[in-house]
DNA sequence: TTTAGCGCTGCAAACGCTTGCAAGAACACT
DNA sequence: AGTGTTCTTGCAAGCGTTTGCAGCGCTAAA
């Protein structure tokens, strides 16, 4: 087994306390912003560093017990753009700070997420975020400790106190079927999400309360239990469609189950909105560019990213911080696929 | 300044030195699957690694000359069907691997690629993926050396002698203007990519060839100047249907510009195909979720990701191997925003 | 029985850095 | 000038591994 080593021109931290004619520990107190190291001193050290080119060896620099200035991100896969709008946020913040970034997927550890998580955690990340479709717990457990650093987005672990960001799924729900509502349809398909995940459910709560609240009699056949997936949503479009009394509305969880939802109803040779709305949720960025473009309710998936990073931060911070979670706002957002009741 | 050390419970190779009776280099030995060891002692090793719960720590094992496993990934950004599903390709072949993913985004260091390079390779990846938009020469010339293992994602590179794939750009836009051309279009706009990047020019000399070859005079006022986003295609198409003879097929450099050249059509209150066709380039996810579906020429984009980790990782095991070049096969895939000339 | 040879194992050094501890330098005060 | 403080700085240990080298025990040959 051939190591071949890259140990070239690697400039240490010695080379430059020899170039600047100072201790390494001088250096290195210099390099990591310490007090106590007089003015001329720490110029002369930047200097020499700059000079000599050198950059931090992080792996030297973690095992003697600093900081890696990594963070480890868990997502289920980058094939969706949900998904990607927060990390995109993530990347944008951390570009602010000078953390990188370790990319974790979980679709390769089904049921050994425990292993998967003590190995990273164990590893060389300092902090992480977890963006991780279903029960949560089984990565939350591995955590060494309750004290390494994470954050949760868009879950809620109710065994842990974790700190949290996500949206108001609930509100966001009943502000579009009351849209839908006010625009006079009565008889509103629901394409549900992932039954397991805590967002699906607060949506579909969401729907069914602005229905009570209406005084619209909930129907269990325009329910379709889906899974966030574009198929679920076009499948359940089309059976809702071939339904006696087919609604005139329908609101898809998220958006890309509303994607099928339009397929389907083109397919039916159905006009939308004339013949019928449609309304999704998350705000993709595809939400606009799919023809008609899709009304939906506007998550600030960006937004969300960005929170969880200085959430995470500010706990790498000060450890001792209090878990938190912050929800934000969401907001329906009226474009092109859904009209009042013809 | 508080560092709060995580060194709790580390299970260290000591640990399991001492649980299996041995040195803790057999351990190392063992663990690194080396040969000479004898089987029983591997066994017992083995054995006491798992009870332990033994996790390796990298940095340690990168410090003192090992591999660190990781691979580094160099994207411009994630907010991209094409990077995202290239992305997907390289997450999957590498979970077939054990080698973890360390995302750099290079937006956040304009003009300073080469310090960023520096770092990154004098850093804990044992090879890298350059997916960069334009001048790769930039980060190129940065890598410590030129043994460093990297290959690159859909560019050419002409200075040094680089490992790449890409596919047949060419070889595509020849395919796709040569099927609207069969489909009766005689006038085919073009929208151009970003004229920096050789895929875009690959495949606006494919469109000239096509035209050539079935003896259509090229005309320039047919051709747009684009950057390979949405607004440039929507703004193109606007720009293309207000000329006084405006195209009957618009052929778009990549899928994002196509939907703009959509959206602009549908505005224009045009009718895809019946009035207009229009074709796209890279078959993202999106491309057939659009309304109408939009035909478009196929990268293997999930292939080239895992093709480009493939070679890597060959070069890894082998550093002595030859650089080369692996173009994979484009393919026209026709769906329902073209058709015969009306 | 001795000895060479081989398979296997252990020791110790190194990787580049952080940090507690102690000592030197500088300064102010008596 | 002497002493006590307060700043600065250097030394050395240690972080968890890998790996060259030396050496052990054992077998096989003499």
């Amino acid at each position: 087994m051939d190591i071949s080593r890259k140990k070239n021109s690697q400039v240490t931290i010695l080379d430059v306390a020899r170039e600047s004619g100072v201790s390494y520990s001088t250096v290195s107190r210099v390099l990591n912003g310490f007090d106590f190291v007089k003015g001329s001193t720490r110029e002369k050290v930047l200097e020499a560093a700059e000079r000599l080119g050198y950059v931090a060896n992080i792996q030297a620099r973690s095992l003697a017990g600093g900081r890696t200035q990594i963070i480890g991100l868990l997502v289920p896969g980058l094939d969706n753009g949900y998904i990607t709008e927060i990390v995109g946020g993530i990347d944008q913040e951390l570009a602010h700070s000078d953390y990188d970034l370790m990319l974790y997927t979980t679709h390769r550890f089904q049921g050994k997420e425990s292993l998967y998580v003590k190995t990273i955690a164990n590893g060389l990340v300092d902090g992480l975020i977890l963006l991780v479709p279903h029960n949560a717990q089984n990565y939350l457990q591995a955590l060494p400790n309750q004290n390494f650093p994470y954050v949760l987005v868009d879950q809620i672990d109710n065994t842990y106190n974790s700190t949290t960001v996500d949206a108001t799924n609930w509100q966001g729900a009943y502000d579009a079927a009351s849209y839908l509502i006010k625009l006079g349809h009565q008889r509103i398909g629901f394409i549900m999400g992932h039954p397991e995940l805590n967002s699906a459910r607060e949506r579909f709560d969401g729907y069914r309360a602005a229905l009570q609240h209406h005084r619209i009699a909930y129907e269990e056949s325009l329910v379709i239990e889906g899974d966030y997936l574009t198929k679920s949503g076009y499948s359940g479009a089309k059976h809702l469609l071939s339904l006696p009394q087919p609604p005139t509305a329908i609101f898809a969880s998220n958006d890309l189950s509303a994607f099928g939802v339009l397929d389907a109803i083109h397919e039916a040779g159905l006009r939308i909105p004339e013949d019928i709305s449609v309304v999704g949720f998350d705000d993709i960025p595809l939400a606009s560019l799919v023809y008609p473009k899709l009304t939906t309710v506007r998550q600030p998936l960006v937004q969300i990213g960005q929170v969880a990073v200085r959430l995470l931060l500010e706990k790498l911070e000060n450890p001792e911080k209090e878990a938190r979670r912050v929800t934000l706002a969401t907001e329906l957002v009226v474009r092109d696929s859904s009209a009042p009741r013809g």
